[in-house]
DNA sequence: AAATTGGTATCACGAGTGTGCTAGAAAAGT
DNA sequence: ACTTTTCTAGCACACTCGTGATACCAATTT
């Protein structure tokens, strides 16, 4: 008996490799196979159609994404007493995590942003785009509680969140387009700038 | 004779119409052909292949919102003097011609998502997204220049060009997907709020 | 008036797509 | 040992795609 949920992972996991290689419109069922060294048969008999191996590869995307920031959560946790530039690094580091800066990163970066796009027109993934979408401004208002939990910061979260959230995304979308326009340094030098301005204003 | 020039740009309307409401891969010549009422044929005698077309849209699409900008280049003059706020405000609205805020915007932005990402896969459109890409940044420079000359901003442009690049295209880029949860009024609220900060720091 | 060009309209081909269907092999349950 | 489920493998159908080729009409040129 083969274990099915890591079959499947399996071939998500080429539908990934695919899709940040040459886009989502070159994931095709045999394309899928052909990556995963699979049978067309074999993917077909584990996902009953295309919409949902599509399902799966984006909601596992955005599992993965979070299961590593709720891993590291803990660094927005106040311990002990921080200068407010060591905190905004640290945070810096965190909020890294939605930043294509390796290969694992970029991966996953870039493949949202396929997926983000295709549920524009596809009904079927909205609700997995709005998760995305709203889990940015979450994340954003969770680093700004830390901020403030520190007295370090004491804007208005209603506009601070959807602006570090929108930093976010478009340092994300910009570095998986032209990542030698928008380099990793870069990302790194403005996201970390943004939040030390932060912790001067409040 | 017909206008071949006029011709060509109704055609890339309906590319710009058909990529906006069903994304960039619904676009294929005959429906190209539907959505400008003509004949596929007549299609393919302006176009000699489908990346013509497909170039030509783009860079039309550029070159739309490029002209809107240099139309509304003498914002960025400082005319009198300005109150750091007020400046600040007519800044917000210059830039926000690459939001989607209405109709106009709305299409012209999220084409240019749809095909800056199809440039990832497709080194036919490289030059035109890296155009695009640059541009964003070259004009938060141009206003970062306005705000410096007048002595209401004194930040580091290596730096502050990028953020307010990255903000502009997050924004652009969250409000195309979900115009629900990133509304037009948020996109400028963040804006106006990030363009007064930056008066306030130098 | 004849010839050339510009524009419109179709057909046909090969390639690629998702999916319905069938069937053999392998493993598990009885 | 037999049956049933799981898995692999592949055929075939209907569809869409871009493009080559062809033909016809209209306007302009010679």
């Amino acid at each position: 008996m083969v274990d099915g949920q890591q079959r499947r992972a399996h071939i998500a996991d080429a539908v990934l490799r695919l899709a940040a290689r040459d886009g989502l419109h070159a994931v095709s069922l045999r394309a899928v196979a052909a990556e995963a060294e699979l049978n067309i048969g074999s993917v077909r008999h584990y996902f009953d159609s295309q919409h949902d191996l599509m399902r799966f590869a984006m909601r596992a995307t955005i599992d993965r994404v979070t299961a590593r920031l709720v891993e590291r959560r803990e660094t927005t946790d106040p311990i002990g007493r921080l200068r407010p530039d060591e905190l905004a690094d640290r945070l810096t580091g965190f909020l890294a995590e939605l930043l294509p800066l390796d290969e694992r990163r970029r991966t996953e970066t870039t493949v949202l942003v396929e997926f983000l796009l295709a549920a524009r027109a596809d009904p079927g993934l909205a609700d997995l785009a709005g998760e995305a979408i709203r889990g940015t401004v979450t994340l954003a208002r969770r680093v700004l509680d830390a901020l403030a939990r520190t007295g370090a910061f004491a804007g208005d979260p209603d506009v601070e969140a959807p602006r570090l959230a929108a930093l976010l995304d478009g340092l994300a979308f910009r570095a998986v387009l032209r990542p030698e326009i928008t380099t990793g340094e870069e990302c790194l030098a403005v996201l970390r700038a943004h939040l030390r301005q932060l912790t001067r204003t409040g």
